[in-house]
DNA sequence: ATTATGCTCGTAATG
DNA sequence: CGAGCATAAT
């Protein structure tokens, strides 16, 4: 059905600029949108589906719109629901494998597969590659499971089954096995009717290449085809799209060459530069005008950017002021940065900012520790985005393991998982007999265990565990469509002991897990069925939103990609660190070019106030070291930049310990990258050495210390250099000696 | 079968 | 330094 014009606004057109409403209203034909940071992407896209729709030039069944995250596609159909004034129903909008998976499951016979198919995640595939290595009697301490996993899944990147890796591609894993050790992974995934992630895609085009009928379809269904983020693209999803988009030629991508920076997780460049080639005779439009930064933050980001040669070439513009300069201040070490980090962001709040329009960008995850450290001594709030995620962690998957062993007995992965979580006496022994069994049987573990109960195979006090804990597996799936999912998932949580596991565990982070599994049962609430709460599970890994409170973000570069801030920090940046030591030594200029890009991701993230910082001394794995500011420092425009120095100048024989942190502004040149830090830091950073260590026997019995983690308490017991100490808050732990201070 | 100990390794992290 | 894992010890 054509869908009516909205009652609203029907002028959204002449809200966007010139360049916006040549992208949204441009005919068919292939389109590229290469939108910079702040151009409003997001909102070109969704305009022009809504016009797509609005106009009559597609119904909705015939578009297909794709992200690469949940939350992309979710801001998606929300926006388009608000511009066309009603639920954006019957689209084919998700992200590649929520599509990949929706076409699959029509089709799987034709690739093998069951309908049903499960999709396994990184830590199920992992086990299963090691399988496959035992099974080839590979030497795992010669060759890493996890190296084989990212070879394979590079090859799925790219677009290859077994069969077509090239020779050139095959590199000397297990003796250049890996093709056949790829393969045989392949075929288990067949036996267990299961995908991964990469299959999700590459089966899609294994279906579409040898069934031109199935294929034609889709072609003809799909009128129009958006992609958004179509900078990280890999090669196997350009396949895909080309593909798909082969009749109707009727494809807008929109990204930006300028921030692709996934390249490690097989994502292409080059799919944006040559798409031109790829698609002949489309149109460009670039997105130029910025609607987030001030002139300087824009002025200092172009200026890095254009040192880079593979790129389509933008020229970003604002009408807002210039604003103040992007600060770059030279610290001693992480310590101190951590320190002058956290100050500013006092005085920024008491000049009336908002903790919550601030943040704390990081190259690398370890350097989040300075800053709660710091920050939670100073009582700032803080939150530290990133880590595990909720469907990742340890006891959601074992929980939902039972879940899935349950709806489908014959989830082998499932089975090996929690058949022994918690401890039931079932362990490598008797699973390895199992396996034999299975092997030979061709059964699924689980039905290979009830057979086997049946028999003197194993030891009697196996037998009987492995017996009972059928008998309740078969319990629960007697309950299965009785109760409802979350009744049932409970009992399963707390007649598997599972949940008893951790109430006994004394650790500290079993709370924490308790609060999880508390939390997955809420989620299946929302559920109707087990089934669908499964599939919900192997699409979407992402953990519930935090509700909104005034605090500092601290996260890593690749994380903020897609966020803003009022006040930007970018910590961190000397050579080796960022650009990161592995870019410089193995990836050549295509490495280097990607962290510059992150840099230009980093400054553009901020609104109004961006502040770089690098450290002359850094503890990394608790081992001191040296190195210069990054060369990145040195390509920003002066005219867009102000170096802060911290005065008096820092002296390596007193560390970090100044109060009054005065700075001045100060110019300073950093043309050459070897010896910059010695003019920073006057003149002494060639004399930098390992701070000197803590004397022994600062302390004794009794005395009033300061922990900056669990605060003030008493010395109980002293041992070398390891105290014991009575915490006033934290009780008693040992601890340290360098961690602590006399109160 | 479970627990204790020793060793290695360390960029980024969506589906 | 410390998580994660493989091996050794009980």
């Amino acid at each position: 059905m054509i869908p009516e014009p909205s009652g609203r606004d029907p002028g959204y057109l002449s809200h966007l600029n010139e360049q916006q409403r040549q992208a949204v209203a441009a005919g068919d034909g292939p389109l590229l949108v290469l939108a910079g940071a702040g151009t409003g992407k997001t909102r070109v896209l969704t305009t022009r589906l809504g016009h797509l729709l609005v106009t009559g030039r597609a119904r909705p069944h015939e578009i297909l719109a794709v992200t690469f995250t949940n939350k992309a596609a979710r801001e998606m159909v929300g926006r388009v629901s608000h511009l066309i004034g009603r639920p954006a129903d019957g689209l084919w909008l998700g992200t590649f494998h929520a599509i990949g998976v929706r076409i699959l499951r029509r089709h799987a016979e034709l690739v093998g597969l069951k309908p049903s198919f499960a999709i396994l995640d990184t830590d199920d595939q992992l086990r299963l590659i090691k399988q496959v290595m035992q099974a080839a009697e590979l030497d795992e301490k010669r060759w890493a499971p996890r190296v084989l996993l990212a070879i394979i899944q590079r090859w799925k990147d790219r677009g290859y089954t077994a069969r077509e890796v090239p020779a050139s591609e095959v590199g000397d894993f297990a003796q250049g096995r890996s093709v056949q050790l790829y393969s045989t992974y392949q075929e288990r995934l067949k036996t267990l009717n299961a995908c991964d992630f990469g299959d999700l895609l590459l089966h899609g085009l294994t279906l579409f290449r040898n069934n031109p009928d199935v294929l034609a379809d889709y072609q003809q269904r799909f009128r129009a085809i958006l992609v958004d983020e179509y900078q990280d693209t890999n090669i196997a999803q350009y396949l895909w799209l080309r593909l798909l988009a082969q009749k109707h030629r009727n494809i807008t991508c929109v990204g930006d060459d300028d921030q692709s920076i996934y390249s490690w997780r097989g994502a292409e460049v080059g799919n944006i530069l040559r798409f031109e080639q790829d698609f002949p005779g489309a149109e460009i439009v670039r997105l130029e005008r910025n609607y987030r930064s001030t002139g300087h933050i824009l002025g200092a980001a172009s200026g890095l950017i254009e040192r880079n040669r593979a790129r389509h070439g933008k020229t970003l513009w604002t009408e807002d002021d210039d604003g103040l300069p992007v600060r770059i201040a030279g610290l001693w070490d992480d310590e101190e940065e951590a320190r002058f980090i956290g100050e500013e962001i006092e005085a920024w709040q008491r000049d009336g900012g908002r903790l919550e329009d601030t943040a704390v960008l990081v190259r690398a995850g370890f350097q989040t520790r300075r800053f709660e450290e710091r920050f939670n001594q100073m009582g700032l709030p803080h939150r530290i985005i990133g880590g595990p995620r909720f469907y990742e962690r340890l006891e959601v998957r074992d929980a939902i393991a039972y879940l899935r062993l349950i709806s489908q007995s014959d989830d082998d992965l499932a089975f090996e998982r929690i058949v022994n979580t918690p401890r039931r006496g079932i362990g490598e022994a008797a699973l390895r007999t199992l396996h034999a069994a299975a092997r030979s049987g061709g059964t699924s573990l689980f039905d290979t265990a009830r057979m086997l109960v049946a028999t003197d195979e194993l030891a009697t006090r196996t037998r009987n565990a492995l017996g009972s804990f059928i008998d309740t597996v078969e319990r629960w799936r007697a309950a299965f469509d009785r109760l409802d999912p979350r009744d049932l998932a409970e009992m399963v949580l707390d007649e598997s002991g599972y949940t008893r596991m951790w109430q006994d565990d004394r650790t500290p982070e079993a709370p924490g897990r308790l609060d999880n599994l508390r939390e997955l049962v809420k989620a299946i609430e929302e559920f109707d069925t087990i089934r669908a709460f499964l599939e919900h599970v192997s699409l979407v890994m992402e953990t519930a939103s935090d509700p909104e409170s005034d605090m500092v973000s601290i996260m890593t570069l690749h994380g903020a990609k897609g966020l803003e801030f009022d006040n930007v920090f970018l910590s961190g940046w000397e050579d080796g660190l960022f650009p990161n030591q592995r870019a410089l030594d193995e990836g050549g200029a295509g490495a280097l070019e990607e962290e510059r890009r992150l840099a230009y991701v980093g400054i553009t993230r901020a609104r109004q106030r961006c502040t770089i910082s690098f450290a002359a001394n850094r503890q990394i794995y608790s081992q001191w070291s040296s190195s210069t500011p990054s060369r990145f420092i040195g390509e920003l425009p002066e005219a867009h930049v102000e170096h802060l120095q911290r005065n008096p100048a820092l002296r390596p024989d007193r560390g970090a310990l100044f109060d009054d942190a005065m700075f001045e502004p100060r110019v300073a040149r950093y043309r050459s990258n070897k010896g910059a830090l010695a003019r920073v830091i006057d003149g002494r950073a060639e004399t930098v050495s390992v701070r000197p260590a803590q004397k022994p026997g600062r302390f004794s019995i009794g005395d009033r210390i300061f922990h900056e983690k669990f605060g003030y308490g008493r010395i109980e017991a002293i041992d070398g250099n390891k105290l014991e100490i009575a915490f006033e808050k934290a009780g008693s732990k040992k601890v340290v000696d360098s961690f602590v201070k006399a109160a």
